[in-house]
DNA sequence: ACTTCCGTTTACGTTAACGTCAGTCTACCC
DNA sequence: GGGTAGACTGACGTTAACGTAAACGGAAGT
């Protein structure tokens, strides 16, 4: 991230992408990616999340860019508001090294950790009531679909 | 905030435990064992999720209803919307046993199925990179506070 | 030069999930 | 029988996370 031309001639040429191969993302293709809007990029970014850099006036984002949108992706699936994922994400590289710091980041790590597994009980137990619900459905169709009620036909309904 | 006190001055009149002791709860007891606040339990009912008893003009929570509630609030740790979980409380408990009923019960518990072992997957990934930063960290602080890292020593463990 | 197509900015609109009064009602206590 | 304290019913306010519409700019094709 050589913040060198200060002036990249006006604006963006169509791929520019010519040396370094450093891989870099338009908005809309992140957007298609991973299936949002570029609204939704840009708000991200209005809250601190993303920090693209500019050809002109248009957005280009990196490698590094990219894995914070998907880390912002994956926190919002695990019901994280945007300043928590900030927060999160702030604190993950930004490199603390004197010892409190360390202390401190070891603390919302622990703290992360409890609450993710706590998430992961809620989600075996989830899966767990899935599952009987699933056997219980499938045994009833397979009921219903059983040519001859062996049992005692105590409730025959109208067929045929 | 008086915890458990010989319950001054209650609104209902007075428990009518009237025949089986069906035990039931208030809406700030259920308030105070969830760690949220009435008005939220009002507002899942006024979204539907909770249909309690009256007594009198007071509600009065079943131990169904306390389940629902309970389920509500899984839901939502699992990043569920009230009207998500709506649906799936309610076709969890309206006994669909015509064979079309049940084959589209089952189409959504498989659909439900799949989006929660995603999020399993994303709370593994998640703890893998928390426990990856934990270890990090604990080096870096056994590091710093080890006597006198003169040189790059590899690996100082023994703690003297 | 003109149009077409994106991407950008600005700004207001929207939805979900409550929070926060304000005013009432009513059972209980003194 | 007056006071108090919860619970109740509206009704409006709020926050997060975008959606949507309007207007502009630059570049690419014709």
């Amino acid at each position: 991230m050589a913040l060198a031309k200060p002036k990249a001639g006006a604006a963006a040429p169509k791929v520019p992408v010519a040396k370094g191969a450093a891989k870099s993302f338009t908005i809309t293709e992140l957007a298609a990616e991973f299936d949002i809007t570029p609204r939704a990029i840009r708000f991200y970014e209005d809250v601190g999340l993303l920090q693209p850099e500019r050809a002109g006036r248009n957005r280009v984002y990196s490698q590094r860019e990219r894995t914070r949108l998907k880390l912002t992706l994956r926190g919002k699936r695990l019901g994280l508001s945007l300043q928590e994922i900030k927060q999160l994400v702030h604190m993950y590289d930004s490199p603390s090294d004197t010892a409190p710091q360390l202390d401190a980041f070891l603390g919302v790590l622990r703290a992360h950790r409890k609450q993710i597994e706590l998430q992961l009980d809620d989600i075996q137990v989830t899966l767990e009531e899935i599952a009987q619900h699933e056997a219980r459905c499938e045994r009833l169709l397979e009921a219903a679909s059983a040519p001859a009620p062996a049992v005692p036909a105590a409730k025959r309904t109208a067929k045929a």
